[in-house]
DNA sequence: CAAACAAACTAACAAGTGTTAGTTTTATGT
DNA sequence: ACATAAAACTAACACTTGTTAGTTTGTTTG
């Protein structure tokens, strides 16, 4: 982690004051302080408070597009797509712990990406509404209201920063594994 | 809607603006706006911007605290408590819409009133894993982690105020029903 | 050594923050 | 009509906000 710059060592102590405090609340001289320097200096490495929210969120929203993209282009069955997305957000959570916290609580502070993001998220929650509706019209999966599924699976994923680190170890595979089934098969036992 | 005291306005006018911007965000003069007054003038019905943000936040925390006592109380098996749990968010959620938002992203900037929230909120995350571990001894449930189980039910049940108010005409009864299905059952198509 | 550059610093700004004090308006009950 | 109380107002406060300008320090390169 040494040969990163001074800039992305800024935006990575950002991303973790705005997880605990919320982008409003941290100020300029809260992250300066954590990072040992003046809030005036943080002027040479980047341009604005709210650029640094922008590459922390921008970042994070088109990995989960791209994910989404080579899910939705392979010829798998529905319910081995629905298991890919899930582990997407597994990886994608478990590696920006703190800037997923940005993306779910700070997304209405973007300005100029705030169009840009709300596309990246709308095309994302479509692609996976029509997953579910060629499960159900394919007889994979219930016939559940995709919109009531998609909620409840997707705000599960979305919230996996809250939890991944409260886990000591974290298995990431056994994590995606028991996800799967929860999320999949539900928690009643079968006889 | 006529009955409601002035405080009580602006504390549920304060809810929804803390829901669109956060906490940290609406400033009182934002509030005073909206309620068509000056900043000043609050001051006559609240005693400061901190005293909205507990009084939103801990009358919603005690009304889950006292819903999941009763549900604790009752003599009904794993399955149909969690079915009470899920009817108690649904109902909690639909009433407070505003007041979730606040709950779930700025509980961290309580004062006074963090300690008592944490505390209930802990002791109704250990109630709801107390219901799962019995259902798993007793059989009724998958013997998979309780930790990831509740995690998943529990994420979805807060976030139901993203959600419910997108819904055209909303049937709690059946929102309900579907989502008992979806977090017990699960979505797969069983034959 | 000297030149060049990156990255820290001090000082200051204009605007916005929650809140208080004191005053005026508006409605209520006798 | 008048006293009372509720609820609005104006003005101001001390402090914090993001950001800029200009300067100094330290390190690399020719």
């Amino acid at each position: 982690m040494e040969n990163e710059t001074r800039q992305e060592e800024i935006i990575r102590v950002a991303a973790k004051l705005f997880k605990e405090k919320g982008y409003s609340a941290v100020t300029m001289r809260d992250l300066a302080t954590t990072m040992n320097m003046k809030a005036a200096s943080l002027y040479n490495h980047i341009n604005s408070k709210q650029e640094i929210l922008e590459k922390i969120i921008m970042r994070i929203a088109r990995k989960f597009s791209v994910g989404m993209a080579t899910v939705k282009s392979s010829n798998d069955s529905c319910i081995v797509k629905l298991k890919k997305i899930i582990a997407l957000h597994v990886e994608v959570s478990s590696q920006n712990i703190y800037g997923m916290a940005a993306l779910n609580h700070d997304w209405m502070h973007l300005e100029a990406q705030l169009g840009p993001y709300k596309k990246l998220r709308s095309d994302y929650e479509n692609d996976f509404k029509e997953i579910l509706k060629e499960g159900i019209a394919a007889g994979e999966i219930s016939p559940i209201k995709p919109d009531v599924m998609m909620f409840s699976i997707l705000t599960t994923l979305r919230s996996l920063y809250l939890w991944i680190p409260k886990k000591e170890v974290i298995h990431l595979e056994e994590l995606t594994n028991n996800l799967s089934k929860i999320l999949i098969n539900g928690i009643i036992k079968e006889n």
